[in-house]
DNA sequence: CTGAAAGCGCTAACAT
DNA sequence: ATGTTAGCGCTTTCAG
């Protein structure tokens, strides 16, 4: 629209490092020394170059400066998918703390598949990125292992893989064990759960079963109904499972989605949610409270998680050993269970 | 745990480009032309060099690429919070068109403040971004124009802001006069509407008057009350709104989320909706469908649009014209309204 | 405390 | 069609 064919970006002169250096009377180390504090320089100079550098509105050539140091002043964030509405809670604080600390965020959106995380582990390293946080789903241990070796990462709700590499994780057995719990004090005996697909990540499903052993229930291992964490994937699910064990009067999903889809087709199967059927979630995403019945979940604070997730990562970018830190999750008890 | 203090990532020996050009027996240049595709090349000996370049798995490095040809295979969006469900939808569709053109997206929440747009624009320059994406809601179009000369430059639902930035824009005006529309046709001669903070973009208010106006009503300024677009200042707005004009039957939300707070205060008001109080929405978030009663809004294809931005984008990168894009939005009737 | 030299890995421009 | 030359802007030695 009234552009030419052809249309490149205005080259914009820059200003580098040699025209600080000769503006502020120094050589462009010092200039690198003032803007980086490393080595030793007079306060007086760094004042001098700092302002030099203030007058021009210089800024460092992110490229030139990785190419010395392969070191990027980027992050990446591997999720498997932005528009489960978990994960944006938890970039959001993510990003939140990125930006306190001058940091971009580059995201990478697996849908949990394992080429998909590979490829993106590929696309970190080759970046040069300063570290990484992953909500890695389907890739294997060695492979987090070696990429914990390439740069600073931090694994999110999942066990540390192993040496070096950091990890942030929701207590799921705490959180599966109350929602369970609350089933069973409610009265309920008869318990179905609708699982995630069996990634590496086996807590919840684990913890259900073993609170069904401890009241004395053989462990149902068919009561147990899997899919991708999706509100049709839950509706699916559940009729599946009521047509397995028709007697089942609580439904524990591995997350929301799940268990907003089963609440729907429970209902469209002509059950009432919660007299007839009860049904527990977990994450406690914004939509669960709204909903009608709003619904009872195991509530994890996604925003903190993100935070956390930066500040073990930027730890360990200044150098620290790999933290592992244990989030605790809560019951939060509405309408629907 | 198990690891020292002042870890390091591993140096890893880099394969470089004169290590692909040894082992093939060409020129680094040569390389370069097998690579990129640009420059005359035999097929013979580009096979030969694709066929070293995996063999070595050779990976070309982003800094130095980027030193030469000041371009990161990168690109930035630009958004006020990626917690509102609205923009995880459309980042979906972005990452997704991005992935299959091998970009990766570094994702800026600006909260819709002028200063963190503004430094969001710098960080982009800075970084050397291939192009950018952009929900500017606060910067004037004076920044935009500029920074669109620095790079390729698309806005998403803002008119175009000058010559060189391209645009993508949902038909506010159609989608707003639909959802009015329906409310007059529906009976309702009462309407107030809950406006997002004032910003660029005031389509939907301005139509929204404007159909008022054309029913013979006069503008009633007072019956649109302005808040931030969430769940809870859509609650507060409502009842500012019945505070002011007890009389009003029907409700139009500049978002969704302002007509989810909106029905809850409403009912919570003693105000059955739809039979007392209509209200009618707007984007169509995946939360819409699932409430009680679910609510009537105007649907817009987030995905879709984020699929778009990328691909103006992509067409600009390619050295075309900006073009500027409307997508047309559709009102879905269900319960609220 | 500061400066000079060297080179990170790549591609554009110019030979051949 | 391929090779050679020259640097992009920065930080890291190493001297002074």
């Amino acid at each position: 629209m009234g552009d030419a064919e052809g249309w490149a970006p205005h080259p914009s002169v820059r200003v580098t490092i040699d025209d600080v250096a000769r503006v502020a009377g120094v050589s462009r180390q010092t200039v690198s020394r003032a803007m980086n504090g490393k080595g030793e320089i007079s306060a007086a100079t760094r004042h001098r170059v700092l302002a030099t550098i203030e007058e021009l509105d210089y800024r460092p050539s992110a490229f030139a400066r990785g190419m010395r140091t392969q070191r990027a002043g980027t992050l990446a964030l591997i999720l498997s998918d932005i528009a489960n509405p978990f994960f944006p809670a938890v970039a959001r604080g993510v990003f939140d703390a990125a930006a306190g600390r001058g940091l971009a965020v580059v995201v990478h959106n697996t849908d949990a598949d394992a080429d998909a995380e590979r490829e993106a582990t590929r696309s970190i390293v080759d970046s040069g990125a300063a570290g990484a946080i992953g909500f890695f789903e389907a890739l294997d241990d060695e492979s987090l292992v070696a990429l914990g070796r390439r740069l600073p990462l931090v694994v999110a709700d999942r066990r540390a893989p192993g040496e070096g590499v950091a990890s942030v994780i929701s207590d799921f057995a705490a959180g599966t064990r109350a929602a369970v719990e609350h089933l069973y004090a409610a009265g309920h005996t008869r318990l179905g759960m609708l699982d995630g697909v069996v990634g590496v990540d086996p807590v919840r499903r684990q913890e259900f079963l073993a609170v069904l052993t401890e009241h004395g229930h053989p462990q149902p291992a068919d009561h147990v109904v899997t899919g991708p964490p999706t509100v049709t994937a839950g509706a699916a699910a559940v009729r599946e499972l009521l047509a397995r064990h028709p007697e089942v009067t609580a439904v524990f999903a591995f997350n929301d989605l799940l268990a907003i889809g089963a609440v729907r087709a429970l209902r469209e199967a002509g059950r009432r949610v919660p007299e007839d059927v009860a049904v527990v979630g977990y994450d406690d995403i914004t939509m669960a409270a709204l909903l009608d019945p709003p619904l009872t979940t195991v509530h994890t604070d996604k925003y903190e998680l993100g935070r956390t997730l930066l500040d073990v990562l930027a730890r360990r970018l200044d150098g620290h050993a790999a933290e592992h830190r244990l989030l605790s999750p809560r019951l939060v008890v509405r309408g629907s269970g």
